[in-house]
DNA sequence: TTGACGACATACTCGGCAGTATGTAGGCTG
DNA sequence: CAGCCTACATACTGCCGAGTATGTCGTCAA
């Protein structure tokens, strides 16, 4: 196989893998193979392509959210990785779908984990607090492939999206409604209770979401920061989406 | 690298209503000339630049809309007014400038509408209020230049950007930090006068705007859609914001 | 009438980038 | 060890688009 294998790092590339907590997701996706347990070697070989891959996909996370996606080249994102454009390309077979990828990537990372929080039971003012906690928490965690997220999806909602465009994010959109159908959802059934306040749902989840996605925008991780800085960052932001919506 | 525009009228706003295109204002400003009044020759002139300056403006800010900053190119702007390349760099030296102009203009539109809704008086529930209104109203109205206006801040915003980029958005990221610190004392008056909750005024700021812009994602004027309609969206938007600041 | 100038259009240069074609080094298999 | 395959790197093509250079037409001033 390829001369990195999954203990060793790249040591001589510039990039630093470990920033804005991409190390951590690569991490999390080859955390369980080979431990001492014998893998047959497909079963092996396979696993190592896919961890290549995440760490393709890793680079193109925070070589799009730097640039954006019109303005990142393929060398740029390869560059992020000491690699050329040969290995993008193996994976790969066009920018688009590599963003694509990386959008998919982003929300189903976000949607899981507010599927979980609604899951947890309680009312709908609970189920939302703890839903709008874990998306500011991925929002804040994971910001570079969430900046590329809110950028595909502002791709998609352009009158002018190509059809190439249109059909790659087809169910990339289809993903994004069902995570505000999440939130439409709570949202009336609160309404119903009395928890929150009459409105018109459809507006006001549109009016939400950017509410909680906004962080995405201006959050820079620091260089001590503890999860309890974290924490008080998405008290700030919760307390105003949550007000915006209970009854007076 | 100044805006061109001398000294254009104070209150007119370029845009137009009904009609998302170019035309009518265009159309308007031709029948007019020797509209009874005499006007001397070189005022005449000026006038019909700065006109044809404003044409090229609006056009510019529809295909930044339509396509983002980085996939439009100086002929997508040109074919949206009928023209070519040429009419586009005689009164623009770069891409980057044409698009600062509108961002400006966007930024002080927004920003005039919501400095007079606050010299409004009254307590800070009710300036904010009617700031807010100003704000959404504006997002609603203008939607081409304000949807170019959040994408330039945001290529500001990026750690990526190019020094060229940096010094044409400068005066331009002025603009936008005085409108939040706009929000942002209202925000701590109320607070003071008990009229809001407690918070981190300026992470609440920063989330309290993204919120009042999100229609500029997912707006669009209907056909036949009257003032009555515009301010029933207002109303859910500003409902949610307002309630997300108030004190219980 | 001329000539200067403004307001464009047309024609061209040139660099960057998506995508491709080809080379190559290391493993694995037989 | 021969041949094959994977996983890239390198070299190349073609196009698109920013910016420029130049031409053209109408207008106004003298």
């Amino acid at each position: 196989m390829m001369s990195a294998t999954p203990q060793s790092r790249p040591g001589a590339a510039p990039s630093d893998p470990s920033d804005e907590g991409i190390g951590k997701v690569v991490a999390a996706a080859m955390d369980d193979p080979l431990q001492g347990v014998p893998l047959d070697p497909a079963a092996a070989a396979e696993a190592a392509r896919a961890q290549a891959l995440e760490e393709v996909l890793a680079a193109a996370a925070v070589a799009f959210m730097e640039r954006g996606f019109a303005a990142t080249s393929i060398d740029d994102v390869a560059r992020g990785m000491g690699a050329t454009k040969g290995r993008v390309y193996h994976y790969y077979r066009s920018k688009l779908d590599l963003f694509a990828d990386v959008v998919r990537r982003s929300l189903e990372m976000i949607h899981e984990a507010v599927e979980r929080a609604e899951a947890g039971g309680g009312d709908p003012a609970a189920r939302m607090e703890r839903m709008m906690r874990e998306h500011v928490g991925s929002i804040l965690r994971d910001r570079p492939w969430h900046r590329c997220a809110v950028q595909g999806v502002e791709m998609f909602l352009r009158e002018s999206a190509a059809p190439e465009q249109r059909a790659a994010m087809a169910d990339l959109i289809h993903l994004r409604s069902a995570h505000e159908r999440l939130f439409l959802r709570v949202l009336e059934e609160g309404m119903e209770t009395g928890a929150f306040r009459r409105c018109d749902a459809a507006v006001t989840v549109r009016t939400l979401l950017p509410a909680l996605n906004g962080a995405v925008y201006w959050y820079r991780p620091r260089e001590g920061e503890t999860e309890a800085h974290l924490d008080r960052i998405i008290d700030e932001i919760v307390a105003f989406a949550l007000g915006g919506l209970k009854a007076r």
